[in-house]
DNA sequence: TATGAATGAGAATTCATTCAT
DNA sequence: CATGAATGAATTCTCATTCAT
């Protein structure tokens, strides 16, 4: 994983972003790269050694959006069911704000053979688990959530359908209002997982 | 949407079927499929007119399964609750049993540029989840199911929670039993939604 | 050169044609002409043993029409300008009411592999050419037409012009009035070629 | 319109020209032209980025040399007839020296499905007839040229028995010597153009 | 850092034609 | 007469990558 990124790379990744967002994975070439930045494919090589850098640090990059969101959100002196609340609607208006984010999240079977970039996906995923679990077991202390459900599965459902949620709205084209689904989806969840 | 395939063309989707599940959607070619079969690229265009149509047929095929596995499930004399069970339980079980329909499930975002391809797939879970609701509505009569959440709500979080179940069991490489995890899951959605 | 063509024969002839006139040379293949018909296009071979052979008969089709008109012109009793005049305006009309047959016969570059067909056309036109010599020549007699120039010679232009009108108008899209455009060029065609 | 070509690019029209000056449009291949040169097909699409590019760059060329012959012969300080004179027999000799320029010329029927080359043949054209109305207008005013007919519609008839000489030449498959034509049809011409 | 040129492997599709039934 | 199935050669074009300058 890289470290620092020079401005250069900072662009490239940026612009692969930007392009997922436009066309799709589909249209994340590296023609496309380098003609949106106006330099020559080749140029890209200094940069990155293959497409699949490229991809590994976009998801390194959105691992560290997405897992520091969720730190950020963990260490707030809220209640549980806040800090829920600010997980699922934070992480969508993420998505909200930047699409090709979702899309990228999403694409997961595209990189099927690149076993290193799964293996990114999946750290995020766990990463968003874990901190879902902490949360709830924080919750079951205070009495707030039930009990009769372990932490893992209701951290599987919560993540089940925010996934489900981004899911719909990117095939939608991104026509409705993620954020004003994210609410009523919230409070289902809550009315679903609290301590009767 | 075709009504009755020939030989050859059942031949060609078992076959672009089993290609998928070997190498995900990417080893979906004209090529792969034709020479797998152990005919010419171009006698492929005598069974279909293009690739696209291949895989519309390939996700009527899909659907056909999919949605009469609900409807046969929902003609059963049990109760709500059994016929979730028996819904999820036997969708799995339809996955489990072949790997490449997860996978051409789960890969919508591919089709972005093919309207017609995701209009079916959509289409497929559109057909889901009204079942899934038609049951729930049946489970709140008889006092089985809470009533403080929408019928299409708790739809959502079990087609969520569902969908992810396979989704990490196809980013694993199939490598878990996608049964036994189902079971869990049932489970606490069972818990979760019940009267109290 | 058939003699006698059978029905699906004229069929197929009529066919090509009408896909000559709405696509151009490269909308003629045997997939559209029986597709068209509604035939197969192994069937179509039953009736010809190629293409090429759809190609040349048709010519032959085109060269009687085109080669009778001049000859009926010429046993008209009528002065030579009338002929050349009935000559000219009469072909027009044929292209006019059969657009096709235009393209046909301006196309000739592309049968420059196909020895016979260029033949063919050749042949088409060197029987319209010795048509317009013998009347010239004729006119020649009867004091109407300019002597300081050979036959062959005005022929030439004639017909030069002729073609250039037909393949202008062919160009537009066939979107002015071809018979129009053809009276003022033959109303100049005689002025130039008449005794002063 | 490109500016300036770069040594490749040119490479690339002259071994597109040579190629239809053997084989005639249909040997006008991506594969063709790059095995002629020696190099991959891919490589080719870093110098233009289609094949009707190619086309469209050689029509420009073409226009070029033909347009700027025209306006040369038309700067000339000699008498209109020996304008026109020059202008055909020039043009007859770019061709004789170049027989694939006539084919281009002639193939316009080809380019119908592309609006942009069949513009760029009517253009060139277009420039030719120009100048020849130019030229005849001098003429008339000097009282060398007849004034009984339009300008245009001599300019049409010398245009249309140049491009059926043209024409015949090429079918002929280049067998006669096109100058000696040419000269024969420049003293028909201003017969009959020449005022009594 | 950057570029221009090139590559090889593929991809989808078209077309005229053949042949057994 | 007609069909369905198949073929092989082409064709245009894309893509990730390499390498000398």
């Amino acid at each position: 994983m890289k470290d620092k990124l020079s401005n250069r790379q900072s662009e490239i990744i940026n612009t692969a972003i930007k392009l997922i967002g436009e066309g799709g994975i589909q249209a994340l070439t590296i023609k496309n790269i380098s003609s949106e930045i106006g330099i020559a494919e080749s140029a890209l090589y200094r940069h990155f050694k293959s497409k699949t850098e490229v991809l590994s640090t976009l998801l390194d990059f959105l691992g560290v959006i997405i897992i520091s969101h969720y730190e950020n959100v963990n260490k707030l002196k809220i209640s549980p069911f806040g800090k829920i609340e600010k997980m699922i609607s934070g992480q969508l208006k993420i998505f909200a704000e930047n699409p090709p984010y979702a899309i990228v999240i999403l694409s997961d079977g595209l990189y099927k053979n690149e076993k290193l970039l799964y293996a990114k996906i999946f750290k995020i995923m766990e990463g968003a688990k874990s901190t879902f679990i902490k949360i709830i077991d924080e919750g079951k202390n205070t009495g707030e959530i039930r009990k009769d459900i372990t932490s893992e599965q209701i951290a599987f459902v919560i993540m089940g359908s925010v996934r489900l949620t981004v899911n719909q709205w990117s095939l939608s084209g991104f026509s409705f209002d993620l954020k004003e689904k994210g609410k009523s989806l919230i409070k289902t969840l809550e009315t679903l997982i609290q301590s009767s």
